[in-house]
Formats: C-alpha cells, sequence, structure tokens
DNA sequence: AACGCTTTAGGCAGATCTACCTAGGCAATA
DNA sequence: TATTGCCTAGGTAGATCTGCCTAAAGCGTT
C-alpha cells in the first residue's frame, strides 16, 4: 500500500513557468498534499477526467488557451472543480471576472506560501462537500433518465403540481385511466428508488429536476 | 401619479466624495433610475430598512465605517441588496473578498458610464429574483412559526423523513396514537397553507428550513 | 413468428388518508 | 371560576393509495 497517488485530494497545478510549478509542486508535496502539474491548459485537460477529486491553481496569464479560457471550459463541460487563480499581471477587472466565473480564489503573484495551504484547503473542503452532494443528484438524474417517457411525465407532474397530485387529478390531466396512474406511479418510485411522492419532490429538487433557470 | 419615488427600483448610492456622489447622481437620474445617495456608510443604515428593492453602489474605501464592513454588517442583518463597490485605490485582495463575501461586481474608479449601468441593471435583474423567492421563503418560515411544537415537530418529520412518513412511523417515532398524528398533520397542511404532504416539503426546502449547514 | 417492453386498464383486498364528529386532561389566561 | 388553546385519542365514512393479479394493443428486436 505505498501507492500515495490514490489516497487523498489532489491538488491540480497549471502554470505555463516551469520554474512555478517545480517550486509549487516542491513546498506542496512536502507539506502533504498529492501534486500533479501541467504546463498548459491543454496538457491540463488531456488528464483530467473528472473522477479525481481535487482542486485547481491555474495561472491566469498563459499563452494559448488562457486561465479564463479554461475555466469556462470547463464549466461548460460539467466539471465544477474549485479553481484559484495565480496572476502575475492580472488586474481587477479580471480577479472579479474569475469570481464571477465560480471561482473560489483569486492570488496575486508573489503570495505568501501559507495563504496559498489556507486558501488550498478551503477549496478541498468545499470540492469534499460538493462531491458528497453530486453523488445523490447523478443518481437521481441517472434514475430519472432510465424512466420511460410516460413515466417521467408522471414523476414529472408528481414533483412540480405538488398541491393536487392524487390520482384522478393527473389522470385527468393526461386524459387517461387513474389506474393506469397508480401504475406508472409504482413504476416511478420503484425506479426511483424512493419510497413515497414526498421523498421523490425532496430528491427532485435537490437534484435540480424540473428546476430549468 | 406623480410620485416618481415609488415607481421602481432604486439605486442607493453611498460614497463620502461629494464630487462623484453629485456626478453619478445626476448620470443616473437622467437615464431614469431612481437614485439616493449617502456620505457615509451609517448615512446609509440610518435610511435602509430592507423594504426597498434596489442594489447597492458603494465605495470600497470611506473613513469611518468602510465599504466591506457594510456589506459585512447588511449580511449580519439579512440584507441581501446587491452590492457593486466602486474603489479608488483598492487591489485584487480587496476585490476577490468582497466578491467572496457576495458582491456582485467590482469596479475601479474610473470607469465608463455604459459599464456601470449594465452591471446595474443586471444587479437589479437579481435584485428583483431573489425578492421574488424570497417572498415566498419568508410566508412558509413565518407560517411554520406559527405552529405549534407539537405541529412544528410533525412537520418537521413529514419534510425530513420523507422516506416513511406514515402515520404509523410517525406515531412509533413519537410514542403517541397515529390518530393523533392524523390530527396533527391536518393542522399542520392547513396552517402551512399546502394542499399535500409533498408540497409541503416542496416549501419547506425551498425555504430552506430544516437545512441547517 | 416469438419475445420483450411500453402503455393502457381493470379487479380485488388491505392499508392509509381525509374530513367530519366527540371528548378528556392540562396549563395559561381572563 | 370560566375560558381558551393545545395535546391527546377515538368513531365513522368515504376517498385514495398500494400491491398483487390479469390482459390487450402496439412497437421493435431477435
Amino acid at each position: 500500500m505505498s501507492d500515495t497517488a490514490m489516497d487523498g485530494p489532489c491538488v491540480f497545478l497549471v502554470d505555463d513557468d516551469a520554474v512555478i510549478r517545480a517550486s509549487l509542486s516542491r513546498a506542496l508535496s512536502l507539506r502533504g498534499y498529492q501534486v500533479v502539474a501541467f504546463a498548459s491548459a491543454t496538457d491540463f485537460l488531456d488528464a483530467y477526467d473528472g473522477t479525481t477529486a481535487g482542486c485547481l491553481i491555474l495561472d491566469y496569464g498563459m499563452p494559448g488557451m488562457d486561465g479564463l479560457q479554461l475555466q469556462k471550459h470547463l464549466k461548460e463541460n460539467g466539471h465544477k472543480v474549485p479553481i484559484i487563480f495565480i496572476t502575475g499581471h492580472g488586474g481587477i477587472p479580471e480577479s472579479v471576472q474569475a469570481m464571477k466565473m465560480g471561482a473560489v480564489d483569486f492570488l496575486e503573484k508573489p503570495f505568501k506560501q501559507s495563504i496559498l495551504i489556507e486558501r488550498i484547503d478551503a477549496a478541498l473542503e468545499t470540492e469534499r462537500k460538493r462531491r458528497k452532494s453530486n453523488l445523490q443528484t447523478k443518481e437521481t438524474i441517472e434514475r430519472y433518465q432510465a424512466l420511460t417517457e410516460r413515466e417521467q411525465e408522471i414523476a414529472s407532474i408528481l414533483s412540480t403540481h405538488t398541491g393536487q397530485n392524487s390520482s384522478k387529478e393527473i389522470a385527468r390531466l393526461l386524459g387517461i385511466s387513474p389506474r393506469t396512474v397508480d401504475h406508472h406511479r409504482a413504476r416511478v418510485l420503484e425506479k426511483m428508488g424512493v419510497g413515497s411522492v414526498a421523498e421523490l419532490v425532496e430528491a427532485s429538487i435537490k437534484a435540480g429536476l424540473f428546476t430549468e433557470t
């Protein structure tokens, strides 16, 4: 069991400056963090698949794909890894935009290592929580997508029209027999792995189903 | 009906610089915004009660209570008015902290008025949405607090133990008769203004009841 | 053609919910 | 003391849910 790479959360480091990569890697490794460094955004994207928990220390200004573009790319692909930006010559507008896009922090070089450590720990903590709730969300969505069309329709009505969700009402809404609604609802609850309509509503809301916005 | 002060959302402006106050007030008023300017954070606090919808344009560096302190104070008192910081000599750390604390924007002086207008419109839009959902949240919490102790207990169980919330289960949990649970549940649904347990669960989650964190 | 899945729908029995009623005990209040 | 509100609990009747069974029609796959 000497495979330390699998142990805990990982700190991804993306910076085109080899000196920064080397010094930060060394410093963070010494403090017990699992560090994986990349010289460019594309190198990182090639290696990152979202399965490894961790945070991303990201240089804002890089040749090729810059930090903001990488952040945007990750966001668009559903990766919510917390990002700590580090920058050599960015300004307030850049930091504000990064924060608006969901960055958890933005540090100017040079910075104290103690500060970085602090921010990394905070980022890893948020990541831990996010992963936890995300597991349930993912499960809920997958289960929902495994429903048949009609079942999805029933699930949707049960979850959104919470005020009047008797078989009668739903049957009238869909123009079918209450018995059929009973049947579908039973399938829905079974397939969604819940024991009541209330639990279905809870799971749906927490997973953001039917929420759009 | 010439009372324009009551019409739409309001732009609160807090800056110790009289020149800025005057020029921004004029510019924004000309563009149709309702502007109320204050020379200090405390002046604003004396006047602001949270009932007026609007956004806050806030100078970061001010003598006395500064912008960040005002932001913190508002946050602690449950006021979620969106804040756009403006600053003369702040840096990235200041902007990042402000954003982390929930500011919607952070602009360096000098800035183009068109940019400010843009950000104000965005802030007012978020405020509009927040107010809307906040109304329901408030209503839910008030209704919950108007329940008796036992009713709150029942409501809590119904909302959190969604998997097994039959009268039997709850009765066993509380050591009382299922009939009594029936009675309380009926009271709860009536007083909470909902038509089903599912709707209660929905309202509770959306209002953040029983969520702690 | 045979099979499986989906949607539809009904029967039936038992559990549960809901809405109406009564009613006693208890504590705070008028 | 009388009243009010809360918690408790039961009766009854009707509505609804739930789980178990059957079954037909349509559609796509093997």
